[in-house]
DNA sequence: CGGGGGTTTGAGTGAGCTCAACTATCGTGG
DNA sequence: CCACGATAGTTGAGCTCACTCAAACCCCCG
């Protein structure tokens, strides 16, 4: 928030990196890629179901969540995205898109040609697998959200959410430590597993009393990192990011 | 189950049309794919998790399922494929298996070495376009499931569940009328949707007394093709299927 | 005819929901 | 500087959907 937008592609190529190899000359094939910059709001649409796009979008800053709408009241959280993702990719091989895309923070995006993106797939195989390498990573985020969803109970799930989110934004070196800064609401919270405010409330309580967690306006603290990975069941394995142990967990199992 | 076991890789390529458009040369590169054939028992595993492979399986014939485990009690079922489907595309690109693959039924598969599918994909960038956009469309398929588990009902879940399950064998040439044959226990589609066996039970019950659905031992037909997409609140157009309309069926709305 | 896997039904329980009020914090304008 | 409204968080009380436990039932098969 508080940080200058980027205005290269190099969040991009460092998203890449956590889960694959590039050369220089790998690398700087993507940052010179053809793209428009652009700042949205809050609550902005990136795309909307049922629309069709030709360029990929790339954020370069700022949170950004899947939705889907419930026969027209309730919105669900299906993924969340740091900065770096590449949000749009999916859309260089589907007609319309299924979903919506909506800014949860303001941010800063790049549009990249689809052609662009096909073209730079096909000259740099390496590249096209890294690419690849992303969406099939990104299928097993949403296996562990089924799995969270439809085994995991309340406080479970809360903690597993804190723990994804924790260890993603340290890989995209948006904090250092094991806890984090955030600016998710529980209404968020609650749209992403499929809760109630309500009821995410009274679980932080849960987690905050345990010591788990603390948390101020605007932020969530993770205070026990071990403890909120057992409460959460967390094994970050699904994440495919390269091996990087984090402090004060001894085990990853 | 009586049909016989297909002994080339046509379900693959037919299941790639589904989505995508291939000349003929390219449908005969896949059939040319070197592979090479098995038959598995019930709840065998193709895959578990923390595996890693270097071939990609295809499933020739039966069903089988994604899985994940919780705490070494109960199953989860995050995704169900049908005959064609490329089942271990993703462990092209990933290091170890983040969950397992079993069979639900006794199948037969093919293995495909990693290198030749990178091979075909590089030669005939309409075919690695065509294995993307598959991967691409579970993606979508998972991101419906996590709605399905975080905004609907059991009533809801299970309907969609069975019109989804419909629609997908229909397209993949296993029955052509609107209602299906279709041998899931009760106890599986418990898995899939996050509910225990009994509460299924009484929802099946419930949507058989609204003249939604009939059952026998081992098998669902759909009455009401209309009613049944309605109480699953189920819009087709997430399978990113070529356009079909299905009879019955006024709007796909 | 007995056993086992799957299905069905009943009765009691509880995790998470709904509704509703209240508090805390912050930004804005008078 | 304070009043006000808006947004987000907190707490209480009652309810309900889906769960748990338990017992039958059905059908196939050996």
């Amino acid at each position: 928030m508080a940080e200058p937008a980027p205005i290269t592609l190099a969040p991009m190529v460092h998203k890449l990196l956590q889960r694959s190899r590039l050369e220089t000359t790998e690398r700087n094939a993507i940052l010179n890629l053809p793209h428009r910059l652009e700042k949205l709001d809050r609550d902005a649409y990136l795309i909307r179901e049922g629309e069709t796009s030709d360029n990929c979008t790339v954020l370069l800053s700022g949170f950004v969540a899947r939705t889907k709408i419930a026969r027209g009241c309730c919105r669900h959280i299906l993924a969340i995205h740091l900065h770096g993702d590449l949000v749009g990719l999916p859309s260089v091989l589907l007609e319309a898109a299924d979903h919506n895309i909506q800014a949860l923070t303001p941010i800063s995006v790049a549009y990249i040609p689809h052609d662009a993106i096909k073209a730079l797939a096909e000259t740099y195989v390496t590249i096209g697998q890294a690419l690849w390498r992303d969406v099939v990573a990104e299928g097993a985020m949403f296996r562990e959200w089924i799995f969270n969803l439809g085994r995991r109970n309340a406080r479970q799930r809360i903690a597993h959410l804190l723990c994804e989110l924790s260890v993603r934004q340290e890989a995209a070196g948006l904090c250092e430590k094991p806890g984090f800064e955030w600016q998710m609401t529980q209404e968020e919270m609650a749209e992403a597993t499929g809760m109630t405010v309500v009821h995410v409330n009274r679980t932080l309580s849960g987690l905050r009393n345990d010591g788990l967690i603390t948390t101020s306006r605007f932020s969530i603290t993770i205070r026990d990192w071990p403890g909120l990975q057992t409460a959460g069941d967390f094994n970050p394995a699904y994440l495919h990011h390269h091996d990087r142990p984090r402090p004060g967990s001894s085990s990853t199992r």
